[in-house]
DNA sequence: CCGAATCCTACATGATACTG
DNA sequence: CAGTATCATGTAGGATTCGG
């Protein structure tokens, strides 16, 4: 059963919000922004994900509209994922976020 | 065992979207922007949601300091809630996303 | 009126091993 | 290199009932 039925405009927000809020997502999205990268690569920026998580992660993103994915054809092959539009319009809005939460929250400076 | 350690940026964000994902924290956000509401009022305006939900919701806001809780000394009692200054500051960026996602799937005009 | 207490189920996440 | 397959587990979310 899915869920209830909303209006569209909180249901919009809502839904992404939801999907941002799994894990990794923002991570990747935010490490893209730097540039394309490979799988492998990504890997080595997520430190103690699951190959099979970050695939689910990557196939939800790019089935969203938010990344793309390219095959190399040669050997060993390459797979690289970059940023769409969409995607690099949406960090913006997470770094807005973080601005928020920083204010909201000074005491967050003895992290590590 | 909790998450692992990141860096400070990237967790706070994260961590915010996680939290502002799970179900029914924007939709209350959103209600108590055009002001207080007592726990019926909400209950109302989130068609489905559950007592148990509901007040985990409510508390996780005020622990959060989104949200502020005030009780009448009357009877019947009556709990007020009402968003705080970080509350407020908050609903201009859910409403960024909002338009980023109306942009981004335009068929989206199709529900209800 | 505003919740708290119990119980239950589905999904999100992860561990591990294996493959084109 | 870039994944899939299988299995295990915790937590989110909900149904229902009861209390101050």
């Amino acid at each position: 059963m899915p869920r209830r039925e909303r209006r569209p405009a909180e249901c919009l927000a809502e839904d992404w919000l939801a999907f941002l809020g799994h894990r990794w997502n923002a991570l990747i999205l935010w490490h893209l922004t730097e540039g394309p990268l490979r799988y492998g690569e990504l890997q080595d920026r997520l430190p103690g994900i699951t190959p099979k998580v970050q695939s689910e992660r990557l196939a939800g993103l790019t089935r969203r509209g938010l990344l793309v994915r390219s095959v190399s054809n040669g050997f060993p092959r390459e797979v690289t994922y970059r940023l769409t539009a969409q995607g690099q319009a949406l960090g913006p809005i997470i770094l807005q976020l973080y601005e928020w939460a920083k204010a909201s929250s000074p005491e967050a400076e003895n992290i590590t």
